[in-house]
DNA sequence: AAAATTTTTTAGATATATCTAAATTGCTAT
DNA sequence: ATAGCAATTTAGATATATCTAAAAAATTTT
């Protein structure tokens, strides 16, 4: 078993490729990555080069990339790093949900095996990370809270916020505005047809209207 | 006022050139610059030229480099943040004095005021790390206790642990071995001629030897 | 099935941070 | 004062991570 060694710039491009892949491990595309890290496709076509020699990505030209086991496992690793460090930020520095990302996205890289293994212990184990994201265990191993997207709803679903899809700071500061947070208690009220927004009863005090797209980013109990 | 952007590497150079310049702010010279960082003359020749033009350092061809004011704040920051973050393992995570050093010259480098600020408040605002070195506060200010290495005091002097001077694993180890913890108290004994090294008392308990170089690493009260 | 378009890769630069080996400068001891 | 040695700088490589522009492959449209 040989370990894998990754500089800050792979360990960002394995996460990206991690995510973008989904649940059903689909190939992702030059392109893609390019997009999620803000970079150009050349770039991006160098650095899978350099991944598929560490054997954490298998590559074949033209036809995107696919992680590999041993890839899964240090990306998963790279996961946990960022959601305890963002967990650690609000709870015990008092950060808001929106200020966490980018300072967990330096943090995510510091290499401590004892570092991480103690926060963890000091966050007291936590399951779930301030934008209700499922934390990897220190075998990669997590499950994510059964859940819908409010868009996905029908008329007069009622259930609780458990995560948010998008972690951006104008997304969250949104979210926060209408009183969305994780944990409120959610009822939809009605679906316009024309554009596909909703009226949803936020804690049985308040109804607001969202659009198509805010809906497709806040997850409820099903 | 333009503001100061440094490399990881950049700042560590920064912060071993301060170091090194001690409290009468000599010229530092290319290899012991090198010798501290484990790098080459070379290599810190260049760098040198670079941190010169960031205005941070002065630089005259083989006479060796002086610390800018602004060097100055900026190797002040670096310190400041080091010493916090050695003092959240410490305090917070349960680290051991000696398991500290690696990870806070990672964690020093992180960009985020708002993380530093919140980290200084969550720890109380420390004065002093975990080896009894002085934490500088936002503005760079900082104050020693007044101390005196053990190695420089007469037999019968009396005082209490306050710093130590090497922070390696080993070193502390063996402090730690011996009882020598910050605020125990210790009394010198005697002075060997032969070798200068001291006999010393440690909490009125235990009577043990030490070398000249401990002795020189060990700062107690006045 | 060809043509047009999009996607991806390659070629060739630039910037950072290192190194070794050679040249240069400074210091010291005769 | 100068010869020799030590310290420092320069020259020229290597490795990483990025880019633009051009070429090649794949996909989509006609
Ligand atoms: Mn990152
Ligand atoms: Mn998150
Ligand atoms: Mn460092
Ligand atoms: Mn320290």
């Amino acid at each position: 078993m040989k370990e894998i060694k990754l500089s800050f710039a792979e360990e960002n491009y394995l996460k990206a490729i991690y995510h973008l892949s989904g649940d059903d491990e689909q190939a992702v595309s030059t392109n893609a990555i390019a997009d999620t890290l803000n970079t150009k496709a050349a770039s991006v076509t160098d650095m899978i080069k350099k991944l598929s020699n560490k054997g954490v990505i298998s590559y074949q030209k033209y036809r995107g990339v696919k992680v590999s086991e041993m890839g899964q496992k240090a990306a998963l690793q790279v996961v946990r790093k960022h959601r305890l460090w963002e967990t650690f930020l609000v709870e015990k520095l008092k950060f808001n949900w929106d200020e966490v990302h980018e300072v967990a996205e330096q943090l995510e890289h510091i290499k401590s095996p004892l570092l991480i293994k103690r926060l963890d212990e000091f966050l007291g184990y936590p399951k779930y990370d301030p934008h209700g994201d499922p934390i990897p265990d220190e075998f990669g191993e997590f499950k994510s809270k059964p859940r819908v997207a409010l868009g996905d709803c029908i008329i007069g679903h009622e259930g609780v916020v458990v995560a948010v899809k998008d972690a951006s700071a104008p997304f969250l500061q949104y979210v926060d505005k209408i009183g969305a947070y994780i944990g409120a208690k959610i009822k939809v009220i009605d679906k316009v047809e024309f554009d596909s927004s909703l009226e949803i009863l936020i804690d049985n005090k308040k109804t607001v209207f969202i659009s198509k797209e805010v809906s497709e980013n806040i997850w409820i109990t099903e």
